[in-house]
DNA sequence: GCCAACGTTGGC
DNA sequence: GCCAACGTTGGC
């Protein structure tokens, strides 16, 4: 089974509203690699939650993958944001997946995962990542989980 | 609000 | 195919 991190910012869909929804589309991803990530993804894969843009940000559950990849609607929906005219019902760019929350961490800011010897070398802590779909090791994942089951 | 990093776009 | 301009992400 593999591993991910999803980024989300709370102030638009925390891991609460995740535990509220039970199951939620991830939509909006507009980037190759992470769109090709997410197409990687098996039911039943786990992924950090991770909130991004906020103060501070860091590590707030794992949830689940519940529904393999297919065609993010938002990208057919002219009122949304994430619209994107160059996309044709026959030929969508982008996909999401759906997932489900397993359980809530005690929330791991970004500077305590900066401690964490497993992660000296991944990607979420390397300079100018914007990545928001990324995997994870096993090392990483355990590590991020044992981090805030310490606490 | 600032700014660095980085992906995308479009002119050539 | 190059590269400058631009937009977005995300930490601070």
């Amino acid at each position: 089974m593999a591993h991910w991190l999803l980024k989300s910012e709370p102030d638009t869909f925390g891991y609460p509203d995740l535990v509220k929804a039970r199951r939620e589309g991830w939509d909006g991803i507009r980037n190759y690699q992470a769109r090709n990530f997410m197409r990687e993804m098996r039911v039943g894969d786990q992924a950090i939650f991770y909130h991004s843009n906020t103060t501070p940000p860091g590590v707030a559950g794992v949830c689940k993958v519940v529904r393999r990849a297919e065609p993010d609607p938002s990208q057919f929906d002219p009122t949304s944001k994430y619209f994107d005219p160059k996309s044709t019902a026959e030929n969508p760019i982008w996909d999401w997946v759906t997932v489900a929350p397993v359980r809530a961490l005690r929330y791991v800011p970004l500077d305590e995962l900066k401690t964490i010897p497993e992660l000296s070398e991944s990607r979420l802590l390397a300079k100018g990542n914007r990545l928001s779909v990324m995997p994870l090791s096993d090392l990483e994942f355990d590590a991020i989980v044992a981090c805030a089951t310490r606490g």
